[in-house]
DNA sequence: TTAAAAACATGATTTAAATCATTTTTTAAC
DNA sequence: GTTAAAAAATGATTTAAATCATGTTTTTAA
């Protein structure tokens, strides 16, 4: 985990993250990150931040995948987001003020710029276009909060993991070309944990949309076999 | 619903909202707002957005209650947030740029102050600090609707709503002091949607609390009899 | 490569909450 | 104040999903 510098790394080079928020930023300050930012590495299964813990800055993913969960009433965890590269974590625990909210888990080994509080708040007061491309960020945050939100609140369960599955996918497709769900390592307690419910009932629910032939399973990964169907099933209004 | 100026009003004396966002604003532009922006009025039952509509400013509360609900899957409507005195409304669609996400219903009868999108953006743009308040607010809702969805997920109804009674009832109290709930005029079925469960599910989980002798129940108006054991339900980790 | 530990899979059973049905009370409109 | 309509209350029944139990397969680590 010990922090390093790398000076060869470049937000430029970034894309997914450059485009979203660092091309409002000029050369000077560009540069200025390029080379004084930290460049942290981190082993799957390493947890990158803690629920509780003081924020001091955020970090944006360069690669690897990052699962943000939250400890719920009844001992499982609750899943809030998966985080891919050009993503920003712990944005929330550093705008609000207050400390994490979630933990922050890698699920394959992730390397991470290290943006410290002071330098990401005042790259807000110079840019207000990078204020307003935050601001962005999170209304599309709590808009899929509040969307899951429904989601959980009023479907019944094969509707959700076809929902679930399907977003999951697009995610991924977004900074990867080709293939299914299967490059997210994830376990069935972990979808469960998506969806808020429990393993067995995401296992029945998979051998479900495999007997139909709408998925295929081999072993944790998951391939999606008929999208058009799946998608049916995950918009159904009925 | 027409909408009309009135000159008297000015943003320093709706105390919620000038402390929470106007505050760093200079004279000359808050002098703009007072007599520049558009006080509506709206009836109790009236409908101050709708989902899919597109936007041009967000309103500003200064008096009543508005209930933001979004249409479920299962024709069922879910609601997300109760909006009081000093609340913005509308902000996630204006500053995401996307249309109305949900929908805004008056409980009462409610008076708004409804800011053009071009002034809210210069606003913006020229007050950093303004874009912070908004962003913490963002991010306060953000963690509301997480919390929320962890407790839909997690949770035995019980427990949810006293939760919730619980928060109507602080939210309440920030803008009024004493009295409990009553002043809300939620039906079982408002409460149903805001916890994600059928009317007849709430009767008979607010029965049992009355049993208990933990609420008393005149009509729609709840009120609070013993809020420790209130408490130590809703955070209760078993 | 092999052994131990996780995770996966399936079946049986229980349970919380939804649904359906009906009566009573409250609210709102005239 | 009266009446119609809406909401609240309660009971009976069903159902989706959780829980419990056990065997199997896949991962992971030595």
């Amino acid at each position: 985990m010990g922090p390093r510098k790398d000076k060869e790394t470049q937000c430029e080079l970034c894309h997914q993250a450059y485009h979203k928020f660092f091309i409002c930023l000029d050369r000077a300050d560009l540069q200025y990150l390029n080379t004084e930012r930290e460049v942290r590495v981190f082993r799957k299964g390493q947890n990158i931040f803690e629920e509780g813990h003081k924020t001091h800055g955020i970090f944006c993913i360069m690669e690897g995948q990052v699962k943000l969960y939250k400890n719920g009433f009844d001992g499982r965890e609750h899943i809030t987001r998966i985080a891919f590269p050009g993503d920003f974590i712990g944005m929330r625990a550093l705008l609000s003020g207050r400390d994490y909210s979630v933990n922050a888990t890698a699920m394959e080994d992730t390397t991470a710029c290290f943006i410290p509080k002071s330098d990401f708040f005042q790259l807000m007061i110079k840019y207000p276009d990078f204020s307003r491309r935050l601001m962005v960020v999170l209304t599309q945050l709590l808009a899929e909060a509040e969307a899951r939100l429904i989601s959980i609140a009023h479907r019944p369960l094969k509707e959700r993991l076809a929902e679930s599955l399907l977003f999951l996918h697009n995610s991924f497709h977004n900074t990867s070309p080709a293939f299914p769900i299967p490059y997210l390592n994830l376990t069935r307690t972990d979808q469960a944990n998506i969806i808020g419910t429990t393993p067995e009932t995401v296992i029945r629910m998979l051998s479900a949309l495999k007997e139909e032939r709408i998925i295929s399973i081999k072993g944790r990964k998951i391939y999606i076999l008929d999208r058009p169907r799946l998608e049916f099933i995950a918009n159904a209004k009925y």
